[in-house]
RNA sequence: GGCGACGUGGGUGAGUGGUUUAAACCAGGGUCUGCAAAACCCUUUUUCCCGCAAGUUCGAAUCUUGCCGUCGCCGCCA
């Protein structure tokens, strides 16, 4: 039996997984700055921590998983130049840069309830959190790491060795040779970085700090509420990949410069989504939101889509790509709906190491691609067993259903349950609709019993056209209700 | 310019030194079916589907070097 191993990106190996304290595991992931409705991009970031989550808790670890939003604008621009960004979609609809900051929240937490992304147990806001940002800003000013300027406080990166590790960017001199970072007269060196910025007049998100009214900085507000929520070790911390550098060197930087402790034992980063080869992404205008993906394909099948590919290698995104991703996931399901309705039989299955190798896949830094193609390895057997004159018994049904319920269901999220399979056998509508269709394939097997096929086709053709299915079986003429 | 990735069959996408004769999905072909759908089988059997070229090794898609190509980061972005 395999234990789990976890790609560290700042060791850049796979290394067993343990947490600091037996048992309980503290996990943090960089959230969504809420300025626009989430993207393909974000769907797979959180798809993939999501299932981090899952597989963490089935092996039996209690997880605190947090994930903050960022309802602080920062700029758009040059790091001291341009608007905040939430203030110019503020500016653009017409609101009150909070009300852009919790509509696009709750955009985002539909999405993901809709995606099947389990919600983390915290997810503090930056701007619920600008106390313990202040405190984190004073304990580095008071430890000779910060300094402020013109009511900026600035990070000094020369005071903390190591800066750029995480990065590989530790080279100070070769960063600001080719950097794009002008030297503002305000910073003593170009790649220190901002704590907190002085809210210029017409600033709308501000607060008031021991140096006069202002806003915090991007990278501080992950380090203070990480460490209020989860101590100042954590033991996952994962993010995309883009964030590497500047925003988790800074964040390490920040909260090793103020504890004296090493801050994240394990960094996870996933890869980019893209479109044609080229990143997908907001400045870029050829992402896809998933509200609008939503109107097309079930959430499901985006879910699937993402999970059969490596969290750690890109995706590139297309139509015929998601297409041929419903079609499979569509027949997985009707593996799992024929499994459900399969009459108790005497023959076996065997299980040969099923399970072994997807909790291999899954223990192997989160292989849901190979997990996934186990799964389809294992429809294979299932349905040649159910293929054969004797069936399968009780017994091997109750494995097979436990098998999919557990790692198709539970940990990657990417089956139905048996009442959506089923619609028929569950809820008020559901019955009446079962005694309607029972009507239609009685009326069916009639006319195919007289051979009037044309009347047996339409009705067949009929029903396909609202989305009802019928496959007629040895057993007699079965139908589900065909989505995603 | 600096840092970091990647290049696998018609498409998506695993595998990262020897159970690999390269997983799984899609597409294509076949069996079954009144016709479908689903299911199952097949898609070249002897070196050649692992960007190209050298090298290391008994053995490389897998390691090293060079080259070609694509991409990410160095304002903001999952």
């Amino acid at each position: 039996m395999s234990s789990l191993h976890i790609y560290n990106s700042i060791t850049r190996t796979k290394d067993p997984f343990e947490p600091l304290i037996p048992g309980l595991v503290s996990m943090y992931v960089c959230g969504p700055t809420v300025y626009g409705h989430a993207h393909l991009g974000h769907a797979k970031s959180y798809v993939s921590f999501d299932v981090v989550v899952r597989w963490l808790r089935h092996t039996g670890f209690r997880v605190r998983y947090v994930q903050n939003i960022t309802d602080v604008g920062h700029l758009t621009d040059d790091a001291d130049d341009g608007e905040d960004k939430i203030q110019k979609q503020a500016r653009l609809e017409m609101v009150d840069p909070m009300e852009i900051a919790q509509a696009y929240t709750r955009s985002y937490l539909e999405d993901m309830d809709r995606l099947g992304v389990l919600r983390p147990n915290i997810a503090p806001t930056a701007t619920g959190h600008i106390p313990e940002q202040i405190a984190l800003i004073s304990r580095l000013i008071e430890k000779g790491h910060a300094y402020e300027s013109n009511g900026n406080i600035y990070f000094s990166v020369e005071s903390f060795a190591g800066y750029g590790r995480l990065s590989g960017r530790t080279d100070q001199a070769a960063i600001q040779a080719g950097a794009r970072v002008e030297l503002r007269s305000d910073k003593r060196v170009p790649s220190d970085f901002a704590l907190w910025k002085k809210a210029e007049p017409g600033h709308l998100m501000k607060w008031m700090s021991p140096w006069g009214e202002g806003y915090p900085g991007w990278h501080v507000e992950c380090s203070a509420m990480a460490m209020k929520y989860l101590g100042e070790t954590i033991d996952i911390h994962g993010g995309g990949m883009e964030n590497k550098f500047p925003h988790h060197d800074c964040e390490i930087a920040q909260a090793e410069a103020a504890t004296g402790k090493p801050f994240v034992r394990f960094w996870m980063h996933n890869n980019m989504v893209t479109v044609d080869g080229t990143k997908m992404g907001k400045s870029l205008g050829n992402f896809v939101t998933l509200k609008d993906l939503f109107k097309v394909f079930d959430p499901m099948v985006i879910r699937f889509f993402i999970l059969q590919s490596h969290y750690r290698s890109p995706l590139d995104f297309s139509d015929t790509a998601i297409r041929a991703s419903q079609t499979g996931l569509s027949k997985l399901h009707d593996t799992a709906r024929r499994l459900y309705e399969a009459p108790a039989g005497s023959g076996t299955l065997d299980m040969a190491g099923f399970e072994e190798k997807t909790i291999d896949a899954l223990n192997d830094d989160f292989n849901t691609p190979v997990a996934i193609s186990v799964i389809f390895e294992f429809s294979k057997a299932l349905n040649s067993a159910l293929d054969r004159p004797e069936g399968l018994s009780a017994d091997g049904a109750a494995t097979a259903i436990a098998y999919l319920e557990t790692y198709a269901a539970e940990v990657l999220g990417i089956l139905k349950s048996r009442e959506e399979l089923i619609v028929g056998e569950s809820g008020d509508g559901g019955e009446t609709l079962a005694d309607v269709m029972e009507v239609l394939l009685e009326l069916r097997k009639e006319a195919r019993a007289r051979k009037d096929f044309a009347t047996s086709d339409t009705i067949r053709d009929l029903l396909l056209a609202r989305g009802i299915e019928l496959k007629d079986t040895r057993e007699g003429t079965s139908w589900s209700k065909k989505r995603g």
